[in-house]
DNA sequence: GTATACCCTAACGTTAATGTCAAACTATAA
DNA sequence: TTATAGTTTGACATTAACGTTAGGGTATAC
């Protein structure tokens, strides 16, 4: 398969799936013409990535989770580990976008919106 | 005041502070031996860019919400409408991060993360 | 006088994940 | 045959908000 059939299969561009290439997540035989010719593993992997991706786990951890994924004497307690570990990181960031929130949300009730300059939100960051 | 007592008034580091008068957020005179001497409205200002950031709001942000601050004629309306831009990201970003949330703890749930390769994270992010 | 800490500018480094561009080769269709 | 589209490598650009380093001057305490 040519790049370009890569990448309309899986939904990514052409210049992400050299990328990967580069970071050695994916390997390319060429033709005759020098172009990337990639079999179905890579097909495979490609898709594996931009689902994973999706999941929020970076290229790093997609790249930690392919590892396991070729390794036949894997421990699933590994790559739920990863998971974890991505899940954490998910609550904390969650979290904290919710007390921001609220103190937004708090600030935006106090203030009457109108055309006076009187503002509590900015008093607020004032004080 | 010195560059570093600004700094240490706020939590900011030195640099931060250099980089906010780089854009023009703030200003400063200059002491016989070219040292930066920031008046009390620069460190009134810092401290509201420090308190803005902390809320989640970018610095560009911040530079908006203290134009209004400067202008005596601004209207609530307009400071209102900028903390509401700003929740409703807050409120994308959240429901995004939950949505991947769910997804990892409903795959987490499954794998039994032993010491067996057979593992149904892997098994999702490949269908 | 010397050690230490502070300040200055200028400019490159960081992080992630591509985007964009140049310059050239290749393929396909009319 | 020529126009259009796809591919190649390589390398620089992008975003945010500073961090860090180099190479220098300055201040303060002992």
């Amino acid at each position: 398969m040519k790049i370009s059939e890569i990448a309309k299969e899986t939904g990514l561009t052409v210049r992400a799936v050299r990328y990967y290439e580069e970071l050695n997540l994916i390997k390319s035989d060429r033709l005759d013409n020098n172009y990337r010719d990639y079999d179905k593993e890579a097909l495979f992997k490609v898709s594996f990535i931009s689902r994973a991706r999706k999941l929020g786990f970076s290229v790093d951890e997609c790249s930690s989770l392919i590892k396991l994924f070729n390794d036949n004497n894997r421990h699933s307690s590994e790559v739920i580990k990863i998971a974890k570990i991505k899940r954490n990181k998910l609550n904390d960031q969650i979290e904290e976008l919710q007390d921001l929130k609220k103190s937004l949300d708090w600030l935006i009730k106090k203030c009457p919106g109108d055309d006076k300059p009187n503002c509590p939100i900015l008093d607020e960051l004032s004080s």
